[in-house]
DNA sequence: AAACCATATTCAATACCATGAATGTGATTA
DNA sequence: TAATCACATTCATGGTATTGAATATGGTTT
């Protein structure tokens, strides 16, 4: 990700490039949905992948971004990898911004799936 | 502006759109700048312009995409047109950032200029 | 009305982001 | 070590945002 910041003359609105940083990684529908995912603590990959409904290479560059803006962290267990988040300050920025747009606090319901994950094992869905 | 959205299948993440859409608009420094000038109330746009450094169309530029987001406001009074914010609660976002990258709350000193307008003029800065 | 002021808009070129498809990697089980 | 599992990366294409340059607009003064 490398920045097109070229301001015209002075550049009076360098101090702010790194805020504006963070907020393009925030500026895209499924990484929201994936933090929204992590509020709650650690999951693995095929735990978004099954509750969000995309596919786990389009998933997987979503968390890559995530991941090189410093905002999640992985962990290897086995098979699966955990992703967290590493400041949980980044929940008031999107706090924040839902009392603005006036969003439910979880829209997203968790749907009935499931994956072979040992998370995803412990709830009640069932995969196909 | 127009949404890009086309999720591959379920649309989970669509809850998030409305978030996406002002996240982006923050992801311009110079707009971020234009903001920070507004959080002491209305300012013209020369007022901008001799404070961030810009030509004036440049800034024109940030503010029609802050005034069609709905973000800030115009009212025009002789001359010059002021513009505000419209919410408050833009800041809360703002600031909930600001704590994460860890910015000084005005990285932005006023520097010694002013232009013509009422605003600028009860200021001691002098035009060059 | 004409000249002038502050500000807005349009246009075009370029840089950047999004995303599907294909393929790669590293840990694990057999 | 070969097959397999969960996940990551690369690449190519189309779309969207950025920004300089030129020009337009609408209120104001004379």
């Amino acid at each position: 990700m490398v920045l097109n910041m070229v301001s015209s003359k002075v550049s009076e609105t360098r101090p702010f490039d790194v805020q504006v940083q963070i907020f393009k990684v925030l500026t895209h529908p499924a990484r929201l949905a994936i933090l929204d995912i992590l509020r709650d603590g650690e999951h693995c990959v095929c735990h978004m992948e099954a509750h969000l409904g995309f596919r786990q290479a389009y998933i997987s560059q979503q968390l890559s971004v995530l991941r090189e803006a410093e905002i999640i962290q992985d962990r290897r267990d086995g098979w699966n990898i955990y992703y967290r988040v590493i400041d949980d300050r980044i929940y008031e920025v999107l706090d924040a911004m839902r009392r603005i747009t006036g969003q439910p606090k979880s829209e997203l319901k968790k749907p009935n799936v499931s994956c072979a994950c040992p998370t995803c094992s412990t709830h009640v869905g069932k995969a196909s």
